[in-house]
DNA sequence: CGCCTGACATGAA
DNA sequence: ATTCATGCCAGGC
């Protein structure tokens, strides 16, 4: 079958390191993905909640969190994003944590 | 088989 | 900086 994607994807998400973020658009664009920005979204949204990759990493393409400012699954990420030390401001995750290189 | 929706991205007004 | 519209891919009905 075709898992090479999503396995990608979770090699990916996997090789982020604590403290910094990424987008869903770059995520796809390392995954070998073009286009695949929603893919992404898709795979995540079907992730397990047990699962260990650091889903709460990726953010969308202007810094900031995928779910509407609120929400339970918001307030959520946030908080494990401000264990990593990095902290949103106004809806919007500081730029320098934003700049993850593969 | 066609239409709608969704953890997105980008460009233009 | 904000809002609207379009493009892409996969799934669900």
């Amino acid at each position: 079958m075709d898992n090479e994607p999503k396995e990608k994807i979770y090699s990916t998400l996997m090789a982020i390191p604590r403290g910094r973020v990424t987008s869903y658009g770059k995520v796809a664009e390392y995954a070998q993905l073009p286009h695949g920005a929603r893919l992404v979204g898709r795979i995540l949204s079907q992730l397990p909640k047990d699962t260990t990759l650091p889903w709460h990493r990726v953010l969308k393409a202007n810094g900031q969190i995928a779910f509407p400012p609120g929400s339970a699954a918001y307030t959520r990420q946030k908080k494990l994003l401000e264990l990593e030390d990095i902290i949103i401001r106004n809806g919007r995750v500081k730029l320098s944590a934003f700049r993850w290189q593969p």
